[in-house]
DNA sequence: TGCCTAAACAAGCAAGCGCTTGGGCACAGC
DNA sequence: GCTGTGCCCAAGCGCTTGCTTGTTTAGGCA
């Protein structure tokens, strides 16, 4: 264990920014969350933006990796999705802060420079989807009029989107997975 | 038309609004968007905010309006529904710029006590999905099973999010409400 | 012509921002 | 015991923020 505390500064920044905002957040709470002086924080970190940078590349590289092992675990399109749903789902939950930050903050982060990887992952992440879902109106498994660009955004974002719900009223983040799939397969139909 | 101008400054500033985040627009920037210096927008306007929450309260009476015009035109749940979508889809195309912000800022404006009134709304129409998946669970026209709060949250998110899409590649609004009811009442198996 | 008002400008205030600086304290190795 | 190093504090710099102030300008009307 090199540094707890930076490591306790980047995850209590981290859930700062994502119920703030990254922009919003200012050094001074993050030091304060962490019990230390705003000064102090840069002895860790060079910039408040390599805070932030070291959030958003670790969660990138955790997705990507999830998806890749779904991409060789099965040839089966629909069985590759149920994988990156069901593992997503747990990666997604490890990096709420993270993700939470790339919705809200999106316009910010994907004008600098220094987060032009973030383009480049989505990019890697929108391929594989895609991949998927067109080999499977091949194969005949999903409907041959599905338009395969437009359901990878809607199913993507809406993977991401339940992230931030408080599910208080006896719903687990598994009765969530469970919907979503059912949805997706199935629609809403008898 | 009382004064031009202080619209032309409202829809300038939800521009810049839904592009760089409600905090993070200065009043300067708007004021040079509209062509005037900074403290001339206190003439029109008391603050910042009452800026946002012209955008912000217009949009929430639009849409509430369509849902209840919705709920009476139908009996049938799954023709409500998809009476909601559509003319829902037209509501926030006028309105982009508040369900921009809505999503990016919610957190703030959540917590501001003069934007009370979105909390309020939201659960009205909540209350308005609730009842019609409920009401077509009961008829047999839904899935029996369905998990009628989840299934909510992932439909009203999923219709609020194609908003800021660049449809680029041969994909109109209209090719996006169709997918959309397609995915909704029949999923993406074949 | 003289007056009134809406709407703009020019300047700047107090507060807060990210970040820098200089120094102090505890503890390691010698 | 001395010194080097890791970590922190106290103070504050230069800049930007939302907003205020006092003044000027343009146009309608008696």
């Amino acid at each position: 264990m090199r540094s707890q505390r930076r490591a306790d500064v980047v995850r209590l920044a981290g859930e700062l920014f994502a119920q703030k905002g990254f922009r919003a957040t200012t050094v001074r709470e993050i030091a304060e969350a962490a019990g230390i002086l705003s000064g102090s924080l840069y002895h860790h970190f060079d910039s408040k933006e390599s805070i932030g940078d070291e959030l958003l590349s670790a969660f990138l590289a955790d997705v990507l990796a999830d998806y890749r092992s779904a991409v060789s675990a099965s040839e089966d399109p629909a069985r590759v999705l149920e994988l990156i749903v069901r593992s997503g789902s747990r990666t997604l939950a490890r990096h709420r802060a993270a993700l939470t930050m790339l919705q809200n903050d999106w316009n910010y982060f994907s004008t600098q420079p220094r987060f032009s990887y973030l383009r480049k992952d989505l990019r890697e992440i929108e391929a594989i989807w895609i991949a998927q879902l067109e080999r499977g109106k091949q194969a005949g498994v999903f409907r041959p009029d599905l338009n395969v660009r437009l359901t990878y955004r809607l199913l993507r974002d809406m993977l991401w989107l339940p992230i931030n719900w408080r599910h208080g009223s006896g719903s687990s983040a598994d009765d969530v997975v469970e919907a979503f799939l059912r949805l997706l397969f199935d629609g809403i139909s008898r």
